[in-house]
This record gives C-alpha cells, sequence and structure tokens, in this order.
DNA sequence: CATCCGTGGGC
DNA sequence: TGCCCAAGGAT
C-alpha cells in the first residue's frame, strides 16, 4: 500500500456544498414538491440520455401519468409511444412494469427503502441510491459516471475513471460521504451535479472548480488517460439501428401496421427479421394477426 | 465481466 | 467529418 495519503474526502464536502447552493440547475424533478415519482421517471429517462433532450418527454410523461397508477393503468405500448425517440426504449416498459409493480406491491408509492427500489424493475443499483437519495433524503452513495469521473480526480488524481463500475468505486464513494442524512443527500446531487457541469469527461472547467486546489488530479499536474482504450460503440449498420427504425414506424402507428411497411424500414431481410425478433422477444413489440406487428398492449 | 441495448448533439 | 459521450440495467 502507498505511504501518501488519499485527500481528506471531507475536505470537499464545504465547497462542493457550498458550490452546489449556487450553481445548481433549476430542473423540475428537483422541485420541492416534484415527489418521488418525478424524480423515478426522470432517473429512468436520464439512463444514458443527457438532460436536455429528457426534459420535453418528461413533462408531457408526468401530466399524462402523474401517479405511478396512472401509467399501470395503461398499456405498456403507450409508454414506449411517449418514451418518443429517448432511446433504450426498454427502459419505457421497465418504467412501467416497474409502476405495475409499485401499485400492487407499494399501495401505488414509490417505497422508500433501498432493497424495495432495487427489486423494481430497471432499477440497479445507482437508481434505487438516487430515489432513495434525491427524493427520500437518505443517505446512500449514489454513484453514476459523474460522480465515478469526480472522485477519480479529485481523490485519485486520475484523468479517467475506470471503464466500467467497480467495488472500488462504490467504497470510495461510502467513505466520502458526510455522516449526516441531510448533509449526506446534499452531497450525493451536488458530486453529480459538480460532475455534469464543471468535471466534465471531454473539457474540464477545471478554473470554475470549487476544489481544484485540492484536486489529486491537477495538482499531479493534469497528466492525461493512460489506461486502456475506450471501445467506441459503431452504431450505423447495427441492429440497434434496425430496431430504431422499425421502432419508429410502429410509434408513429395509431395501431397494427402491416410487416410489408416494416420491411421498408431495412434492405437486409435477415438482418431486418432478426431484429423484429428480437423486439417481440423483448416485449416492445407485438405479433398482431397475421403479418401485422402493433406496440405492447 | 463483456456485451447488448437508441439517439442525437457537441467538439 | 467523424468520434465521443450522455444521471445504467440486464444477462
Amino acid at each position: 500500500m502507498s505511504d501518501s495519503p488519499l485527500p481528506l474526502a471531507s475536505a470537499l464536502h464545504t465547497p462542493v456544498l457550498s458550490w452546489y447552493a449556487d450553481n445548481a440547475r433549476t430542473l423540475p424533478w428537483r422541485e420541492p414538491d416534484a415527489g418521488a415519482w418525478a424524480v423515478m421517471v426522470s432517473e429512468f429517462m436520464l439512463q444514458q440520455t443527457p438532460v436536455a433532450r429528457v426534459l420535453p418527454a418528461y413533462e408531457a410523461w408526468m401530466r399524462r401519468w402523474p401517479k405511478p397508477g396512472d401509467l399501470a393503468a395503461e398499456a405498456p405500448g403507450e409508454a414506449v409511444r411517449a418514451w418518443d425517440r429517448l432511446g433504450y426504449p426498454r427502459r419505457a416498459l421497465r418504467l412501467h412494469a416497474a409502476a405495475t409493480a409499485i401499485v400492487e406491491l407499494h399501495g401505488g408509492e414509490v417505497p422508500r427503502d433501498h432493497a424495495a427500489l432495487l427489486a423494481l424493475p430497471g432499477v440497479g443499483t445507482y437508481t434505487a441510491a438516487a430515489i432513495a437519495s434525491f427524493a427520500y433524503g437518505q443517505r446512500h452513495a449514489v454513484v453514476d459516471t459523474n460522480v465515478r469521473r469526480v472522485f477519480a480526480r479529485a481523490l485519485a488524481g486520475l484523468a479517467q475513471p475506470s471503464i466500467s463500475p467497480t467495488a472500488a468505486d462504490q467504497r470510495l464513494a461510502v467513505s466520502a460521504l458526510p455522516d449526516d442524512e441531510p448533509t449526506a443527500a446534499r452531497w450525493a446531487v451536488a458530486t453529480m451535479e459538480l460532475g455534469a457541469l464543471v468535471c466534465t469527461a471531454r473539457t474540464p472547467r477545471c478554473a470554475e472548480c470549487p476544489i481544484r486546489s485540492q484536486c489529486a488530479w491537477v495538482l499531479a499536474g493534469s497528466p492525461p488517460y493512460d489506461g486502456p482504450p475506450r471501445k467506441g460503440q459503431t452504431y450505423e449498420g447495427t441492429d440497434r439501428q434496425v430496431r430504431g427504425r422499425l421502432l419508429a414506424v410502429l410509434r408513429a402507428a395509431p395501431g397494427p401496421v402491416a410487416k410489408n411497411a416494416l420491411d421498408a424500414c431495412w434492405p437486409d431481410q435477415v438482418q431486418r427479421e432478426r431484429a423484429l425478433d428480437g423486439l417481440v422477444a423483448d416485449g416492445l413489440v407485438d405479433p398482431f394477426a397475421d403479418n401485422q406487428y402493433q406496440l405492447p398492449q
């Protein structure tokens, strides 16, 4: 083990919390009266989709389904349709399934308990902690890609966090958590916001950073990333692109769609069939009558 | 643990 | 112009 101690995380609390008080974005799911369902919907939508693109879909969603029971009462296909072009539409299906579970198991109220949240479809370690912390003010390590990057730089002195989340990331975030519950909850959202606005992946705004004088990475001279190369995800020509095209047609249609309309989406029949079968297997598309398909009812 | 799963905007 | 990235989860 190294003799050099990590920077004391507690020394970061005050500057980060103070920075957040002055710089937090106004977002609808952060309004004091937003409620846990609003937080939950936003967290699902924000899984891999930027805030700017989430906002309009979020507003429409909350107007239409202000409570979990409102969503659960509708067909899952309506959730997929309202998901619009946020991407990864399985999230819409999972959010609908989670709403159904909330009605059936929790009286229609988003549960407060971390384990109960984790048991919901589409809720993993991060989202469970985020809901418990942001909506209910509990003390949890909320470890997303922003937080992992902030800690990688400020505490570990690395330009970028590991490619995939590790147990070490989680332990580090737990150890950095302020002791008392309300402060821990503010710390969680503040560190995420710092990563989103200042300690960004590509061009960090270190001049604006409240902890630049304590940041291990800055103090080390901001050394460049030297880890394994990140695999750039290709998209053109993948099944994902084909699935996206097929689902776009089905979302736009008010009802069932003839198969020949779907055939026009993609020239390669083998890939097209595979993509369609995959959508059906995922529950995103239902076969209907003969040679017709629709969003799940 | 690696891979799959959409979409679009910024640099 | 591409390439990188964006509040992950499930398998």
